[in-house]
RNA sequence: CGCGGAGUGGAGCAGUCUGGCAGCUCGUCGGGCUCAUAACCCGAAGGUCGUAGGUUCAAAUCCUGCCUCCGCAACCA
């Protein structure tokens, strides 16, 4: 008996690289919904995939020597690929889309002529100066003195054509719906993409490029390649069968209940994709969530900085489900989150291990020992009993709420509330000293059996969460099938009476936290280590190209509104002073350097940079985010050069 | 005046929408227990809720100014 239908989707990611920890943490939340609607009786269809198209994996694949789609096959369904680890992690999705499957390859060209036949789409010029040599487009600001930023050399005026999407003709609906309460949350989104991105006035949209191949072909118009918006966002209708007979089931799942994204594309589809199913004439997605980031010492995590954190290895050292309880407990769905190796072990131990690992051991231990594993049919409740049991029953009902509303954390924390209560309940009860007498045994059945009951309780709603320990906590508690359900979870009392356990292993062991961070740590430093940049011989003719000039620092400025360039005015021996600009704000006070002998490379083409042009680069020495200027001997006359 | 987020015991956070005794986890200190994964239970210390003002019987919560930190955007030759 279904209660009808929910169709949730996590963003199709994109795989120029491994998946880290935040793509992780999206997927296993979405999981963790979908699980919990499944429970409830809901028929869900929950979707994921990867956008596999544009210039970036273009580029990856040229630079690796393989084809964009060997590229993008290795990652996805290669060895510890995003398949293998949505696998390892439990994900329960129902479908998988590649924005490369042929079915969706279809289905866009298809969307894509039916929006402009509608005339949504209409075919216009993209403007602009443009190097021919770079093949790049310029706008009038990114210019030097009218010439190409990247080579200096003359660009020219050029229109490029390129498909538009009228994105501003429904400017209006769009801004009504941002406006729903409910359709965008967290709500404080929704006032940032009103005042950021509609009050200003929203632009049409470029749907195509000509400037890579790699991606889906207009059908009417072959040299242009669809661009990211309408490829990627389509997914979410062309997956359920839209445009497509590969599936049928649009019309039993459209509209999504749910889309679940990271905050950073919230834009995308809480203005373009309504805008487009706008177009389409389709009905819209009920709601979008817009979950935090994990941040690491405080900062986004980015290849760069070394602090990519890789689920897989953290799901393989510490469990599947240590790393999914983690993700769901320790974060707010909403806001951004600081992801620690402390704190992660810190919740293994302190929640899964001896909160609820050890309620679990140490309550069948203690059936096994005094009634041998299976306990007799007498009872004999007390006041003491009440309060427990009236928490586990409540349970499901404050549970629900929280689900319903996003509130995994909150939900989680309060199974815990009833994991502790029933930690305590022991000591209240004390069933050794029970134990110690052959007339307390229907008392103390009736402590084993309360605790067994809020085990059960307890269990059934953390399915959604860790699954398989679950199952093997189930099987310890002599739960079977029929005892597992939602419906059981609002009710005291279903375990049979003369219920039967089983030990089984440690459910959640205790890591040595000390070990464990020196571990990590070193498995990090050993990542992170330089990937071996391929020593790149120069040669002489080549270094002697660079002229490096010393010069004397005239004056030196602050450049308003950056915290980073510093405005150099410097002798260079030639009679007019030099400009640069150079990004060491951080580490100097201009006062400091004027008068002082730097060097700087002299025949780099100009830039300008926060409207202030920069005709070199003034030499620095770094290391280990300390940055020092080259400050060198004053007896050094301006002009000299570098040989 | 570019956009946004955040400042709450030593650490990390909840509470702010809807004003009502300042709460949770970890850590520290003291005690209890021996069923259990050296786990569990009880108690204690520790906070001018960034700051200044305002509204109110009542403010962490609502309003205004200011300070600090963090993202994004433009820079970082």
């Amino acid at each position: 008996m279904s209660k009808g239908t929910f169709y949730i989707t996590t963003p199709i990611y994109y795989p120029s690289d491994k998946l880290h920890i935040g793509h992780a943490y999206c997927t296993v939340a979405t999981d963790t919904i979908t699980r919990y609607k499944r429970m409830c009786g809901y028929d869900a269809m929950f979707l994921t995939g990867t956008d596999e198209h544009g210039q970036k994996i273009e580029e990856r694949a040229k630079a690796k020597g393989v084809t964009p789609k060997q590229f993008v096959d290795e990652i996805v369904e290669g060895k510890g690929g995003i398949l293998d680890l949505w696998k390892l992690m439990n994900i329960s999705n129902n479908r998988f889309i590649r924005t490369t499957d042929d079915y969706h390859v279809e289905a866009i060209q298809k969307i894509f002529k039916q929006m402009y036949d509608k005339g949504d789409i209409y075919k216009g010029s993209y403007k602009g100066k443009y190097c021919t040599p770079c093949e790049s487009f310029w706008t009038e600001s990114q210019l030097i003195d009218g010439k190409c930023p990247d080579c200096g050399r003359e660009v020219h005026e050029s229109e490029e054509e390129a498909y538009f999407f009228r994105l501003s003709k429904y400017a209006d609906r769009v801004q009504a719906l941002l406006e729903t309460p409910g359709f965008l949350e967290p709500a404080s989104r929704a006032n940032e993409m009103i005042n950021n991105f509609i009050k200003p006035g929203l632009e049409d949209l470029c749907v195509s490029r000509t400037t890579f191949k790699w991606g889906i072909p207009v059908s009417f118009d072959p040299d242009h390649v669809v661009y990211v918006w309408i490829d990627a966002l389509s997914n979410y209708i062309t997956a359920l069968g839209y445009a497509n007979d590969k599936y049928d089931d649009f019309d039993k799942f459209w509209p999504a209940d749910v889309h679940m994204i990271g905050k950073e594309i919230v834009r995308f589809h809480s203005i373009i994709w309504p805008a487009m199913l706008m177009s389409l004439e389709l009905p819209l997605p009920k709601k979008i969530y817009g979950h935090g980031w994990l941040l690491i010492d405080g900062g986004k995590m980015s290849k760069s900085k070394g602090n990519v954190v890789d689920p897989l290895l953290l799901a393989e050292r510490y469990g599947v489900d240590s790393l999914r309880y983690f993700l769901i407990r320790e974060f707010p769905l909403g806001s951004d989150g600081n992801f620690t190796n402390e704190a992660l072990i810190g919740r293994i131990n302190n929640d899964l291990a001896n909160d609820f690992g050890n309620l679990v051991s140490r309550t069948v231990a203690m059936v096994l020992k005094y009634f041998n594993g299976t306990l007799p049919d007498e009872r004999e409740p007390a006041p003491i009993d009440n309060e427990l049991i009236e928490m586990a029953k409540g349970l499901r009902d404050i549970y629900e709420q929280d689900m319903d509303n996003f509130q995994t954390q909150t939900a989680v924390i309060e199974v815990f509330k009833v994991i502790s209560r029933a930690n305590k309940y022991i000591d209240e009860t004390a069933p050794w000293v029970l134990a110690k007498d052959e007339a307390n045994k229907a008392r103390l059945a009736t402590v084993m059996y309360n605790l067994l009951e809020t085990i059960r309780i307890t269990v059934t709603l953390l399915q959604p969460v860790i699954p398989e320990s679950c199952e093997k906590a189930f099987a310890q508690i002599g739960a079977d099938d029929k005892d597992r359900t939602w419906d059981n979870a609002g009710t005291f009392g279903v375990l049979r009476a003369n219920v039967t356990v089983c030990k089984g292993d440690t459910l959640f062991p205790r890591i040595d936290l000390e070990k464990e961070l020196a571990a990590l740590e070193a498995i990090n430093t050993k990542n992170s280590a330089p990937e071996a940049p391929a020593p790149v011989s120069v040669t002489i003719d080549e270094f002697a190209k660079v002229k490096m000039t010393i010069c004397k620092v005239l004056e030196c400025e602050n450049v308003k509104k950056s915290d980073k360039l510093l405005k150099f005015k410097l002798d260079d021996g030639s009679g007019t002073p030099r400009q640069i600009l150079s990004g060491i704000a951080k580490y100097y006070k201009p006062e400091d350097l004027i008068g002082k002998t730097v060097v700087a490379c002299t025949n780099l083409p100009p830039r300008k940079m926060m409207g202030e042009e920069s005709n070199g680069m003034l030499l620095s020495a770094e290391k280990d985010d300390r940055l020092n200027l080259l400050i060198l001997d004053d007896a050094i006359p301006a002009g000299a050069s570098l040989c």
